[in-house]
DNA sequence: GAAATAATATAGCCAATGCTATTTTTCAAT
DNA sequence: ATTGAAAAATAGCATTGGCTATATTATTTC
């Protein structure tokens, strides 16, 4: 069955494309992969701008889980050559890290802005935007700034 | 250090609070944990309304993953009570399944109109709405969904 | 009805992400 | 300098979600 290719959506209720519909999932898989590891650079970068350090204890209080979890993630960023981590040590960022974290933190906070400028609550576009923010490609971004933009000027403006 | 809370954003670079922020990040994994489930009972929901019939095989296929991946997750499925199976007959829904089917699909939809009505293509819109809808709360969902009637009714309307 | 094909089941592997319990190291106070 | 507390490292375990290779079971086809 199936063998009938439908381009786009057929009706109301029908399959989308197959070969659409895998890369999408495809793609969710890849962004599940490094949602974590942005989590992490964007917290650590936070942490040292903050209060100058961050240490496993930080993270792990911050992200909710224990201490060894955070040390292996370490590892992992590490590895991928994200920090650097001297035994005993704060965590520091690399080059790379560091423009990795500036990345995630901007998509982040137009992502968190953009819900609060739709009328989501504050808190509920916290919590929404942590999870939303590694599943917006650039296209994506672009729309919610061309929208925060549109709704700045127009609140400028004074309209309703 | 941090031994004082800051309530809310405090400044520009500044670290939001450590309570609000822990609780994002448990949802966004709690958010994660089910993010399986729920495209696989939507997409056995779609299976069954096109076709008449879900087989391992085709969702496998759609799914870009191998057959025995779907085992696996159709046997979670059944634990979870989402799906009746029987050896070598295609996957069914139960009454749950049904229900949550249905739920993941509105939710999947409103994600993925919303970002067609800001100006993000079809194709994006399809790739992004496929990781973002585990992450969006009814609270979200609700100021979608408002923004997408006003779209509609300014369309309607005539506007630019 | 026997053979070929297709679908499913199962076994065994790996990587990622979490945990608890324990040890080791560093740091701070006395 | 010793000691006590805090931080980090390590060991060992569980679960989830992938994979390949192979064995079973149904279904088609001849
Ligand atoms: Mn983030
Ligand atoms: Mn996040
Ligand atoms: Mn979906
Ligand atoms: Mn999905």
């Amino acid at each position: 069955m199936s063998q009938h290719e439908n381009i786009g959506h057929d009706a109301e209720t029908g399959l989308i494309d197959a070969n659409a519909q895998v890369e999408s999932f495809r793609q969710t898989r890849n962004n599940r992969r490094t949602e974590l590891v942005e989590d992490y650079v964007e917290l650590i970068a936070d942490l040292l701008e903050d209060g100058g350090e961050a240490r496993q204890v930080d993270i792990a209080q911050r992200l909710g889980v224990a201490q060894p979890t955070v040390a292996k993630m370490l590892k992992r960023l590490g590895a991928e050559g994200y920090i650097q981590q001297r035994r005993y040590r704060g965590i520091f960022l690399t080059d790379a890290g560091r423009q990795l974290a500036e990345l995630c933190r901007e998509r982040h906070q137009i992502v968190e802005s953009f819900l609060c400028s739709i009328g989501v609550s504050a808190e509920t576009a916290r919590i929404d935007a942590e999870g939303m923010e590694h599943h917006a490609s650039p296209e994506t971004l672009e729309a919610f700034k061309r929208f925060l933009i549109q709704t700045t000027s127009s609140r400028i403006a004074g309209e309703a």
